[in-house]
RNA sequence: GCGCUCGUAGCUCAGUGGAUAGAGCAUCGGCUUGCGGAGCCGGAGGUCGGAGGUUCGAGUCCUCUCGAGCGCGCCA
């Protein structure tokens, strides 16, 4: 907000130069950054566009900040500008004008700080994250992407888009792993051992014993298949409501199957020439940087072992191989889409899905999926499969001049469709990697699967954090806390890089957890409110202490925060952005007293406490954590 | 071999091409006849893996290099 209006008065003296034609009119295209300056000595606020625009200005900084300065120091909430170091132009602002913020903060709505700078251009975008597969439970692997892909929709929502959040059910009945997990539930459904490399762990026995009694035992292998699925996905339904997660749409794989989407988008690929039965394979060989060494194009007679039913011969003479040729889409192999034996993959599915997936939000401008660190390779196919359902058919044109395009197109016009098509997928299709977690205790990495071989289930982590932190409380407090801590250090750190989650640290009750360093600012707060009263209104001018001008600047930055989250995809700025505040709320504390024998300061300065709970709880909403009133 | 990500204080990590590179933990010291001490204030601790380059200016961008994690054919 400060922020924002400092760059108007800055913009603002730009267009008068420009119009005076003292500058020329290109400098308006350059982004104006306000930043804090390294000192606080140095002011509140500095900005360097005098350097940043000074070569498309054809000044040098010095002169061009002068110029500057003359336009910007006019303005009366302006109480001194300064010009620094090669061209850095310091701010300081007047302490009634920053005061008087708190009264606009306080003015808006529930959950409306964190609008207030709104992105220029909304889109409709599609998050779909953790879509893990139905035969086992969420784990704390997949709860950074829980807790990530959340927040950012939150985050995204704050900024103005329009999200929805997606949850894909990997639900083919023609996947081996969901048949052997079917499998291994009828096995212990009779009371046999399960077959071998089949599913042990005790949420394989709990949805074993969900279905007894069902006569479930001698029933073909789809039917049960889709009972144990569903009892799975209704377990990770729950989990994930628990950890503050819920989606707008659980979309179902085998959906697209049964309504014949799948078959009729793979003849629209074959019709279109991006997939054919040719007996071959190509790949490319890449250099350093990506760029191609050569293109191998191998002979595929080689048998497939698999024994499947036949499926939806039609699509392709019987017995051939199906391949979508990826490699004109920027993938660097070419990949199957219908088996030998009639059996479709999992990429023929995404080609169906996610056409679907632009009707979620309806026109929707953007895809973003997120995926765990063991799937940066998807993401090439990914974008292949996008390119090839938007790809328009070409007419027969001049041949490729090019020794590798030669191999790869039928001619130039082919080749000239693939690139468009590929640009238009990476636009619209955005694939978010967030790398590996590990979860360390007393020093030592903590293995994921348990010692009786289950796996290290998220919930598990919500219930021994929270029982260690709330021994006393009720199941549901315990799996409150639980989701707080976990929460707050799934999303500390920047989703691009691994981390430690520190188990000991989380499961501490005191003042290095950083979870609670937090909350107890705001319990702290609602004990001050409490004990203050109603108070009338307030002369926010009074407000003139260096802890309460930083405070004040800190609150007003939320938005700021929001805009920068949501445009780098930096989920981990608002954890940052909350222990800050909680910080500055902190220091304020400490320095001046709220409620004091001076009426008019302990009305201002409960205005203060109440804007810093609304910024702290609004942070919190948006991280997915909750805002205790006390401790 | 190729690709993705990372390398910053003893540890875990922030850092929008800008000024003297910052937090938390650990460590050392100080603050209670006061609104919640789960707090506040201060000290010490750095060749930003290395080498070049672009730039008025590089932890940040480019190239090379060393090291770590992960991924690379009819699994999903």
């Amino acid at each position: 907000m400060l922020r924002t209006f400092l760059a108007s008065v800055f913009r603002a003296a730009l267009t008068q130069l420009v119009e005076q034609g003292r500058l020329p009119q290109e400098v308006l295209d350059v982004r104006i950054e306000i930043a804090d300056p390294k000192n606080p000595d140095h002011g509140d606020f500095a900005c360097n566009i005098a350097m940043t625009a000074s070569k498309v200005a054809g000044k040098n900084p010095r002169e061009f900040a002068e110029m500057l300065v003359e336009g910007v120091k006019l303005n009366p909430a302006i109480e001194s500008v300064e010009i620094a170091g090669p061209g850095f132009i310091n701010l300081r602002l007047n302490s009634e004008f920053v005061a008087g913020y708190v009264g606009t903060i306080n003015a808006l709505g529930q959950n409306e700080l964190a609008k207030q700078s709104p992105v220029e251009t909304p889109l409709k975008i599609n998050v779909e994250f953790v879509s893990v597969n139905p035969n086992g439970p969420i784990t704390i692997g997949s709860g950074r992407g829980a807790a990530y892909g959340s927040t950012l929709c939150n985050i995204f929502e704050a900024a103005g888009h329009t999200v929805h959040r997606e949850y894909y059910i990997n639900d083919g009945v023609n996947s081996e792993q969901m048949r052997l997990f079917a499998e291994s539930v009828r096995a212990l459904i009779k009371g046999e051992p399960v077959p071998e490399n089949g599913y042990k762990g005790d949420y394989v026995h709990d949805v074993a014993k969900e279905l007894q009694g069902q006569n479930l035992e001698s029933a073909e292998v789809v039917v049960l298949q889709k009972a144990s699925e569903h009892k799975m996905i209704e377990a990770q339904r729950s989990a994930l409501a628990a950890f503050g997660v819920n989606y707008d749409t659980w979309f179902s794989e085998q959906s697209l199957h049964d309504a014949g989407t799948v078959a009729v988008e793979i003849k629209s690929l074959a019709a279109k020439g991006i997939a054919n039965t040719d007996p071959t394979r190509t790949k490319l060989k890449l250099a350093k940087g990506g760029k191609i060494e050569d293109v191998i194009i191998e002979s595929q007679t080689a048998d497939v072992d698999d024994e499947g039913e036949v499926q939806l011969a039609e699509a392709t003479a019987e017995g051939e191989t199906l391949w979508l040729r990826s490699t004109k889409l920027g993938d660097d192999m070419d990949r199957v889409l219908l088996r030998k034996d009639g059996r479709l993959t999992y990429i023929a599915s995404d080609v169906a899905y996610h056409k679907h997936k632009f009707n979620r939000p309806a026109g929707a401008d953007k895809l973003i999926t997120i995926l765990g660190p063991d799937h940066h390779g998807y993401i090439g196919r990914l974008t292949a499969v996008v390119a090839a359902m938007l790809l328009e058919p070409s007419e027969p044109g001049e041949p490729c001049q090019d020794e590798f395009d030669a191999k790869l197109y039928r001619d130039e016009n082919e080749k000239a469709a693939c690139q468009k098509a590929l640009k238009e997928a990476r636009e619209k299709l955005e694939v978010q990697i967030y790398q590996l977690v590990r979860f360390m205790k007393e020093g030592k990495p903590a293995p994921m699967r348990k010692r009786d071989g289950n796996i290290y289930a998220l919930i598990d982590l919500m219930r021994e954090i929270g029982t260690k932190l709330k021994p006393e409380g009720t199941e549901a407090e315990q799996l409150e806390s639980g989701k707080d801590v976990a929460r707050f250090f799934y999303l500390m750190r920047s989703h691009d890089t691994t981390f430690d989650f520190d188990l000991d640290l989380a499961e501490k009750q005191s003042d290095e957890n950083p979870v609670f360093y937090v909350q107890y600012a705001h319990a702290r707060i609602c004990s001050i409110l409490e004990k203050a009263g109603e108070q009338g209104d307030a002369n926010l001018a009074l407000l003139t202490h260096p802890k309460e001008k930083t405070l004040i600047k800190r609150i007003a930055d939320l938005p700021n925060e929001v805009s920068r989250a949501a445009e780098d995809y930096g989920v981990h700025r608002l954890t940052t952005y909350a222990i800050e505040l909680a910080r500055a709320f902190h220091g304020f504390y400490g320095d001046c007293k709220v409620i004091s024998e001076d009426a008019a300061l302990t009305a201002a300065r409960v205005q203060l406490c109440e804007a810093t709970q609304k910024a702290l709880k609004e942070t919190l909403d948006l991280l997915g954590v909750s805002a205790p009133e006390r401790m």
